[in-house]
DNA sequence: AATGAGCGT
C-alpha cells in the first residue's frame, strides 16, 4: 500500500519505421491501448462518496483519486484507483464491479488515458 | 444548486 502514483509512466520507444519522406512528429507510434491497465474508473458513486469511502473500499487492492472536483471541491460521483499490477486491477475490478456502495451500485471500468501535458492522439495523417 | 452517464491531477 506504499505504492507512489505514477502518472507518468511512458518509456522511450525506439523508432525503427523507414523515413518517410513527410511528416516527422514525434507521436506515439503504437495505438496504445486506449485504457491503461493499471488504473480503474470507477463510477456510480454516491454524491456523498468520499475518497475515504472509497478507499475503504480498495484500499486493499490500490490507491484511490481523483474523486473531488478541483474545481467546485465537491465530489464529482466517481474516482480513479491506481494499482501496482494488472491483477490487482483485474480482481478489484471483478470484486467491486456492480456492488453496492452506500446504497448505490459501482461501474467500474478502466480507465481511459489520460494525463495533464500527454502527447495529443494524432489520427493518422498520411 | 442539482445532477446519475461518464473518464482526472
Amino acid at each position: 500500500m506504499k505504492n507512489a502514483t505514477v502518472f507518468l509512466a511512458r518509456r522511450i520507444t525506439k523508432v525503427t519505421s523507414p523515413v518517410s519522406t513527410l511528416r516527422y512528429y514525434c507521436s506515439n507510434p503504437s495505438p496504445s491501448s486506449p485504457s491503461r491497465k493499471n488504473r480503474l474508473f470507477v463510477g456510480g458513486l454516491s454524491w456523498s462518496v468520499d475518497e475515504k469511502s472509497l478507499k475503504d473500499a480498495f484500499s486493499s487492492y490500490g490507491e484511490v483519486t481523483g474523486v473531488y472536483d478541483k474545481d467546485s471541491g465537491r465530489s464529482r460521483g466517481f474516482g480513479f484507483v491506481d494499482f501496482s499490477k494488472e491483477d490487482d486491477a483485474r480482481c478489484a475490478k471483478d470484486a467491486m464491479d456492480g456492488k453496492a456502495l452506500l446504497g448505490r451500485p459501482l461501474r467500474i471500468s478502466f480507465a481511459l488515458e489520460k494525463v495533464r501535458g500527454g502527447p495529443v492522439v494524432v489520427p493518422r495523417l498520411t
